[in-house]
DNA sequence: AATATATAGTTGACTTTATCAACTATATGC
DNA sequence: GCATATAGTTGATAAAGTCAACTATATATT
């Protein structure tokens, strides 16, 4: 293994430490929300004004689209997001956040860019560059 | 929302991100080796040589006690891995890697390393910043 | 236009991941 | 010795995840 697959694998075992880590924070939030870490990325996933297909949703989360489904059902059983056809492809269904979701989403962010986010170990300079690099990464525009 | 918490936000959201594009990833691997993510990340968390104490690794994944032994059930049915029972103190189990899973991980390793391609995208100066910050992230050392 | 092919989402069967409460066995503190 | 804490398992249960089969729309080809 060359030195550049080392620090691929390195970074890749770091982002797992941190998911996981990040995880066991979630609980003590979750408590108040009732969500579930995958619950909470979907919804952090759906921006207010900016519907998202359901079919993006499943690339994003590179899940398949059944499993799509079900996270679905159990957000909008809550009244947290909504279901409607496209007015463009009458097969496509754009998820959008209710008032509630939206209000939620809004605790849900301050809350995880509060102090119990490990994030706040980082320099302002840290946490800017990480983002650079992160968003070359995930090649976002 | 103030600034930093503005950062931290979207640090976390793309962190998230490149988290399930990695993911998505592994189940091209996984067809060959029949792993699924957290399995992965169970087997990349056992050093060969290094047991590793069943409690510390549920403290690891931030999740109860009683999924890692369904964890390590289907991994120890698979002769990835076996339990042994620690000489100091006979509560613990401690995991550690049978010769076809020592082997199975390190194949693990290279296809990971190779298959993160998106990390490709950076140049080392970048993959050594992002592993810096990702070890303040999840403190280790 | 008619037919073929591809895509979006759902359903049903199934496995894995995850939690909680209750339990066994061992350690540790007084 | 007795109380209390800790490591791991078991059983019940829910959520997360996959796959194959299906419906309904779209798009491409002839």
């Amino acid at each position: 293994m060359n030195r550049a697959d080392q620090d691929a694998c390195r970074a890749w075992q770091l982002l797992m430490k941190f998911f996981f880590a990040q995880r066991g924070h979630l609980p003590a939030s979750g408590a108040e929300f009732d969500l579930s870490p995958i619950q909470c990325h979907v919804l952090h996933l759906i921006e207010p004004g900016r519907p998202l297909p359901m079919s993006r949703l499943a690339d994003t989360l590179s899940c398949d689209a059944s499993n799509v489904t079900g996270l679905v059902d159990r957000l909008e059983s809550r009244g947290l997001v909504r279901r409607r056809p496209s007015p463009r492809d009458r097969r496509v269904k754009v998820l959008h956040l209710t008032p509630t979701g939206a209000r939620l989403r809004a605790r849900l962010l301050r809350q995880m860019a509060g102090r119990s986010l490990p994030l706040s170990r980082l320099s302002l300079d840290q946490q800017r560059t990480l983002v650079k690099i992160l968003e070359a990464l995930v090649d976002e525009k």
